[in-house]
DNA sequence: CGGCATCCATTTTGATACTG
DNA sequence: CAGTATCAAAATGGATGCCG
């Protein structure tokens, strides 16, 4: 669950406001770009036109965009090098790094059950 | 990685099939609705209307459209009591739960990191 | 009660052009 | 090269009404 439950306690409050903290948080990461963004990103740094390439079908907006939003949560940092023409790498961070774990999990889930996921939507279209 | 690296083999094709196959899962599937439904419906059967009501924000509309695109997936088995009113259960399948375990590693990690993502937010605005 | 279809507002996205 | 801004197109989401 992403929302704990708890009854009327003294700090009720503190607990709500971490609750749609914890909300808003699994909003930003819990989207496609996102997630594939961070894969992409692996144990290495990369630059903005690596990702763009690794990351297939991602455009340059929504690269910059997420990119943003990962960068302002803390998942990966980035790095401005003062050369012509600019250089920007990303790397993730340690946060960053604890999530992509669980998003290889996830991957390695995909790739487990993709028999059984075709098969049903097989059944399913049929 | 969601899609593997392959060389130029014989059976490139089918490869590349799967590929895009497996890209167009993890895509279902990596989205706040879907991730949270998931979350939802936990080792339980449960209702329609109770989904409702604990998946937070979600309307009548994205319930019945996730729930159907995750049926169709092999995630969850839908079941129809044919009384009146009609009653319609949701159940996680062996695959659907296997996904969860790592939805719920995903929360875990959103839980954990709370005040680290908080700490970078107002650093970042500020 | 649960589901589907429709309409409509909002949001998201991609393409393009421009900047340092 | 990387980033921002802008605009149009497309997708998404909510509200509503009707059906079984």
């Amino acid at each position: 669950m992403v929302t704990k439950q708890y009854a009327g306690s003294p700090d009720e409050a503190d607990l709500r406001r971490a609750d749609s903290l914890a909300r808003e948080i699994f909003s930003d990461v819990a989207n496609k770009w996102a997630l594939l963004i961070i894969e992409a990103l692996g144990e290495r740094t990369r630059r903005f036109g690596e990702l763009r390439d690794e990351v297939e079908g991602v455009s340059h907006k929504m690269l910059t965009q997420n990119l943003r939003m990962l960068e302002r949560n803390g998942l990966v940092e980035r790095t401005v090098h003062a050369t012509v023409p600019p250089r920007v790498d990303y790397t993730l961070t340690e946060p960053g790094r604890a999530l992509r774990r669980t998003v290889d999990l996830m991957c390695d889930w995909t790739h487990r059950y993709l028999g059984h996921i075709e098969d049903s939507r097989r059944r399913f279209d049929g």
